[in-house]
DNA sequence: ATAAAATATAACATTGTATTATGGATTTTT
DNA sequence: AAAAATCCATAATACAATGTTATATTTTAT
């Protein structure tokens, strides 16, 4: 007999296994009596052995039976787990992240954002991948991962960004001669050398403007890719940097003082993903939870679009 | 959607995956286009979220997808093992066998009559427990085993049995006197102490009688259950034993002589299995091919019959 | 031996799975 | 850019799987 497996002959297999009786499985499975003699009518002429012995009033499996009923449940608690699973992605309980960002927030930020996510959701995974913002870059055009946090982007066709600018200060190691004022301004800095981020990038450039409308000329400490090295270093009591508030606040009381800086230089981040791969829900959702996460640390709103 | 995940959905799903085109897929099926694009539609329906995302003439998983489609393969790899094991349990090739046998079996003749029925059939399995007749008698009864091995078997309502008689054989050390003799009597063991089975077994009975016969008596040197154990006991150069041709052929080239005994006393084996318990045909397969390994030491045929 | 329970069988309704026919959308070719 | 080809979705419909109720048969219990 070339027929084939059906799920629901196992179902009703299982069934009478579990009850001993024909009646007590067609009762468990919500159907008749007849429904289930016929499914296991069909599975013995399929399977081609009888499948159950009678043994005063009650129905025990055969050897051939019990040989296969392990595989046989294995099967059916898999449907089980795929429904499940399944139910669970429809809700956004269930799915996985691929990220890749910039090192500092792998350690820092996203974690914590990561944690919250997952409170409500305990069947999600993650991937993280820390790495430089041009590597970040071409993963997304890869389309190797779902989700990118870096800072520096100039657009891309295939890739889609959300920028979110947030605001910087500065920081000063404690006991330092700053300590006394409120907020920090280009002029009051005259004298200091800086920690700051490389020559080529924006926030540099934006920074040494703002001290060239002051008369002021700002004189380099340390040139350094990122933040959190910067924080560090003042941190040891290095000098002065201006950083991202973000960073700043994860070194707040170690042995630096934070102070507004005035005129604001906003640093600006970018949220990527890749164009052309539709992401999955839970990936969006994940998305609008990080961007959400910054707000406290926002200077202003930039809406989703596209770069050329 | 309340509706049931169905096979046959997960079976187009992942044809179309591997060929990322639903006509492709539908031809790989041997069935109709359109089949194939109602069955994901359908499927679709259910799981509530899209399964494919075009991208430039193919069709491309969505995340959602490929996150169920290990376990998705992995239904349908079972449904196939499922397939084949029970065809090979049609053509008796797969099962498992329970054999609760005498400690002499377990470790001689038993492992080579499995060996040889394993060659036409590997899947199938087997549990081998060695044991005292009376343990195999319980066994047999609670149906514990499929099939038995034993002897002074006196015969019980719910255990089959098939007697097996086999021949017997004088057995002594090689440089012995007897060895001159072609054949060995009572009257020549005359001043001999016998290495013999328990007095209480019908076998000891057989041979005391057989000395009586001949107005000769039957002295004791060890009183041992197992003619395995008398074979080794000979072997070290200790005496003179009546045991079974089947255990002698062990023994046979290692410093023992055998000579036949006359007149031949039978022992008796039996094969036994529960009364109740339909056997897989397997078992049944398994228990002719025991019987016929024993034909060459096998004095006399009896039916397998009931015994109460 | 008879009553009660459990199961199998038959006739039929519903639903899943296939078919063919066809039209719209997209890609490829000219 | 228009035409041809390819791919997919939808509709109407056939057949098989799966369900129903009604009823006969078998098994178990009294």
């Amino acid at each position: 007999m070339k027929q084939k497996l059906r799920l629901r002959q196992f179902e009703a297999l299982m069934a009478v296994i579990q009850h001993s009786t024909v009646t007590l499985a067609a009762k468990e499975m919500g159907i008749s009596q007849p429904a289930v003699s016929r499914l296991l009518a069909d599975l013995g002429q399929t399977l081609g052995f009888s499948l159950f012995d009678r043994r005063g009033g009650r129905l025990v499996p055969t050897q051939e039976v019990r040989f296969l009923q392990t595989d046989i449940q294995r099967v059916l608690d898999l449907m089980n787990q795929i429904g499940e699973v399944s139910q669970s992605i429809t809700e956004r309980k269930a799915g996985h992240i691929r990220i890749a960002c910039l090192p500092g927030f792998a350690t820092s930020h996203l974690p914590s954002v990561i944690a919250h996510f997952l409170k409500d959701r305990p069947d999600v995974s993650f991937t993280i991948e820390p790495d430089r913002p041009e590597r970040i870059l071409e993963w997304m055009i890869d389309e190797q991962f779902d989700f990118g946090i870096t800072d520096g982007f100039r657009g891309h066709s295939s890739v889609l960004s959300q920028d979110i600018h947030v605001r910087t200060v500065c920081i000063f190691p404690k006991n330092h001669h700053l300590e006394r004022y409120a907020e920090i301004t280009p002029t009051l800095l005259a004298g200091e050398k800086i920690i700051h981020t490389r020559r080529d990038s924006d926030f540099f450039k934006s920074l040494e403007s703002a001290f060239l409308d002051e008369n002021t000329t700002l004189k380099t400490l340390v040139e350094t890719r990122q933040f959190t090295a910067a924080c560090e270093l003042v941190s040891n009591g290095l000098g002065v940097a201006i950083v991202s508030e973000l960073d700043a606040m994860k070194f707040a009381g170690q042995n630096i003082h934070i102070r507004p800086f005035s005129p604001n230089i906003p640093h600006r981040l970018s949220l990527v993903r890749p164009t052309l791969k539709r992401p999955s829900a839970i990936t969006l959702e994940f998305i609008d939870a990080f961007a959400a996460s910054l707000t406290p640390f926002r200077v202003q709103i930039s809406a989703l679009g596209e770069r050329s």
